[in-house]
DNA sequence: GCCTAATCGTGAAAAAAATCTCATAAGGCC
DNA sequence: GGCCTTATGAGATTTTTTTCACGATTAGGC
């Protein structure tokens, strides 16, 4: 059966999951697969088959011998355990240069998120639209976590104040922050914080150019 | 003596200096600390003290007992083995929606890059800047290139012309290819590909929220 | 209907990464 | 100047992650 999370799945396994459900949705309309093999996946993701079918039997998949995994079993099993099934609405919380970076990228919505409201407090951008998402003013912040059951908070403000909007966001009721900013969050146990920081991979980058 | 790359750093470690050095950089010059113990960098980036210790070990830092490590030597041997202290120039191949994001973070000048054109063939973005950055043919993407000794370039196109522009990239000389696609590129060995996915955060957070 | 080739599933082994422990050294205080 | 506190550095240990090896299984050809 597919969806079995007896056992939680750790930080690596969750992000192939989702590198293994970008390149399946991706390929599969271009030329509609039925059935993959641990090996193509592997191929094409610079990744051991032995580490994909491992990830699969995590999520419950069971291969056919000789045939390999059904594609839409697959997908199916990764919506379900990464939660694109049923979409949440998530807002944005400082709308500045990379705030309007993310709302532009419209990548998201096809994990099952979708940004419902930006926020800021500069007041040439209230009421404004970036990429289609309304901005309005950090006073209505609280009550629209409140009013839409909002569980999900894209942080990218500047460093001095993202405590303290983080505590606001936690006491209107979010549950995970994806924090933008190079700050550490104190957070209460239940609320998820993921930081993220789009140059790491630069390090990598500036390292081999070096050497 | 800092600098000292006998051995190859690993990704994780990489990205590790990557994140202590913008820590660094960012408070030291709103409470300019002259020392700093590795304790006050693992509180603050949540990472285990030894852990921050064995790193510099292995870019040859010293500290002092007692008193830690030197802020500026610290950051001084992490931009020399990063290679942020010689600026690189690099391009972006693909103006769209996820190009245009990146060109408007402008981050990226502290780690000692700058983009200095970007590249599409959609005639109605040629001829315009996008976040002050010129937005040219794709026809020059190889003169200029070649002209201006590019060795690093950001590819944000769509998946069916990424792996013919990597070799054209290849061809006119790039040596390091920061991929957004969601292609596994194939490349030359002395090219470095480093696959970048921006929503991969997301499975994490959405696996939290689900459960 | 059987044989073959290809694929899965799993347990063992290897490699990598993180953590723990503790001896050593160096600043600050009396 | 000697002692105490505190931070480093390195080896040992643990945990996590990846890779290897191989039996089991199954589709497809002859």
């Amino acid at each position: 059966m597919a969806g079995d999370d007896s056992a939680r799945l750790t930080r690596v396994v969750l992000e192939r999951l989702m590198r293994y459900y970008r390149w399946l949705t991706d390929s599969t309309f271009r030329k509609p697969l039925k059935t993959v093999t641990s090996a193509q996946i592997a191929e094409a993701l610079d990744i051991d088959p032995t580490q994909v079918r491992k990830d699969f039997g995590a999520i419950g998949l069971i291969g056919m011998g000789r045939v390999g995994f059904e594609v839409c079993e697959v997908c199916r099993a990764i919506r379900y355990v990464l939660g694109f099934d049923q979409t949440s609405e998530g807002v944005l919380v400082g709308a500045g240069q990379l705030g309007g970076a993310l709302l532009a990228y419209d990548g998201f919505a096809r994990y099952g998120l979708n940004i419902v409201a930006a926020f800021d407090n500069d007041p040439r951008v209230i009421g404004t639209k970036v990429a289609g998402v309304p901005v309005k003013s950090m006073r209505s912040l609280k009550p629209f976590i409140r009013k839409h059951d909002i569980r999900l908070a894209i942080l990218t403000t500047p460093v001095k104040v993202s405590q303290r909007l983080t505590d606001r966001l936690v006491s209107a009721g979010v549950k995970a922050i994806w924090n933008f900013t190079p700050t550490r969050l104190t957070v209460p146990p239940d609320v998820l914080v993921r930081n993220e920081h789009i140059a790491l991979g630069l390090s990598q980058i500036a390292y081999h150019l070096r050497h």
